[in-house]
DNA sequence: ACCAAAATGGAATGAATTTTCCAGAATTGC
DNA sequence: GCAATTCTGGAAAATTCATTCCATTTTGGT
């Protein structure tokens, strides 16, 4: 067996995950100089700590000098240690809530927007929607849900609101609950009258509004007579410094994915499925309950 | 009560944890200047964000100067925006573990119907919703893209029609085609008048017809005046089977994913997106093409 | 113990990044 | 509607940082 191979020194390419260099690391640790091995145990050990600070930092934390961290990384095909730090951030960021960082990332691969044929196009739409989905999870607290749930269930109707975007979710809500078996009002502002739609709004009633940015006043007004009346609402937008924020009573701030200026409304939709099959079976159950087995 | 201790500029003292920033920043919100605004925004809505990169970067993405964020942090008791960026990458440390355990636990349960957890039930309908997404892509032909925004692009108006279900991804195109300054009539059937609006579709107009199974006879109705007509017609259904589709100049075909019962409006809405942008870009570059260069 | 080769840490360089400063723009109060 | 104040963004200045270079030390072999 030719066991020159094994000898890397800059010539090979250097690990692209951190898991494959935490692999690499353990292979050649014995073969590494007393300094490399030290900062290989820190590495492996402390790999938190890398992500952030500066080389100057971590080398004293790791107990080193600077440049021999510089010089870690060159043995392992980086040409630097900065590259190599990177390893570390992408897999914080990969177990964090973030990603439009990931988006960002993805958008610089993919080259200019612009001039792009349709199908590329299609191809970044459905890519941005699902990273998009896949942040969706860590953003909505399984309380908050239930809390929804709980509300839309104890209520006697929902009042839907949402105009110009976040209209389309707001029918979807009205489509949905309605094909449950729930009363639904969408109000829809035809005829331009939204108050007096909102007018209807009573004490038993659930308000579920959804806005973002920038927040439409129709939907503000009408939760703000909703709130007056004590009524328990429901809001879904895009920040906790939303307007509506302050006067709901569970919140859901969604992040928003935007590609090529237009937000996608996917994970609105998502959401709005989840709390309407949850309600489903939640009132399933409370009828069981109750004594009425069917 | 002593209101001065609240003007709080360079004399308090910086919060020390992110929870307490962010608290900080909501309360002082509404006395923060436009730009002071925009960062108090980013830094709520996208705290993931903010741990790495560079001050410039999260300027960028956060449509704000550099100094502007070195001028927030001081606003708020920090000695410049380094120091501040600190509380977030700490944060960031602290969470990252429970997240991809969450979504694992969550992909485990699924196909366990019945008794779920509506965080459960979430987790599923982004993962149904994801696949879906995953799918589009090689449902879709470049070619058919192509003449549905040629088609689009050569109407002088868009007519849509889509009622129930439909009705949501139909009044998603309204939306997006009025965004673009395109001009797009929504065949709502308010006042039970669909056959009247259809009635006004055009020789030289565009129909958008998007239409599920059960189709609707309204939909139906609507596409066979237009083609009377000879009005080019675009068709987004489940089959090339559905009765739309034989009349139809271009159609897509979307996959549905069913979960639960629900079909996922997702696919639709992203073929949406893309269609719609498409068309802005090839509009744009015919106007310019035309000697416009505005 | 001596030589050659490798390894190490200090200092310097050069790049990148944060911060400060200032002039013009926008806003507010009168 | 004007003056004063605040706000903003460009650019330069200052700082910090990663990396390279080199002299010194250490290691390993003979």
């Amino acid at each position: 067996m030719e066991r020159d191979e094994n000898q890397m020194t800059e010539s090979m390419q250097a690990p692209q995950t951190l898991s494959d260099l935490q692999n690499a690391i353990t292979e050649r640790y014995s073969e590494l100089s007393k300094r490399l091995r030290q900062v290989a145990r820190y590495l492996i050990d402390h790999p938190g700590d890398i992500a952030f600070g500066t080389v100057t930092v971590i080398a004293q934390d790791a107990g080193v000098h600077p440049s021999t961290l510089v010089r870690f990384a060159n043995a392992f095909g980086y040409s630097g240690f900065s590259e190599m730090q990177t390893l570390f951030q992408q897999n914080l960021l990969r177990e964090s809530p973030s990603y439009t960082e990931r988006i960002r990332i993805a958008r610089e691969t993919l080259g200019d927007p612009g001039s792009q044929s349709p199908d590329q196009l299609l191809g970044e739409f459905i890519h941005a929607d699902t990273l998009a989905l896949q942040s969706l999870q860590s953003h909505i607290p399984a309380e908050v849900l239930n809390e929804a749930i709980d509300i839309l269930a104890n209520a006697e109707a929902t009042q839907i609101i949402g105009v110009r975007r976040s209209f389309v979710p707001a029918a979807y809500f009205a489509y949905a609950l309605r094909h449950i078996e729930r009363r639904a009002y969408l109000i829809d502002n035809v005829g331009a009258m939204h108050k007096e739609q909102a007018g209807t709004i009573q004490k038993n009633d659930a308000v579920l509004a959804i806005s973002f940015r920038p927040y439409a006043s129709e939907t503000d007004e009408a939760v703000r007579i909703a709130h007056e009346r004590g009524v328990p609402i429901i809001v879904i937008t895009d920040s906790r410094l939303s307007p509506l924020a302050k006067l709901a009573s569970v919140v859901f701030t969604l992040p928003d994915s935007e590609v090529h200026g237009f937000r996608s409304l996917t994970p609105t939709l998502c959401l709005a499925q989840s709390l309407s099959i949850g309600l489903a079976y939640r009132v399933d159950k409370n009828r069981s309950m109750d004594g009425n087995p069917a």
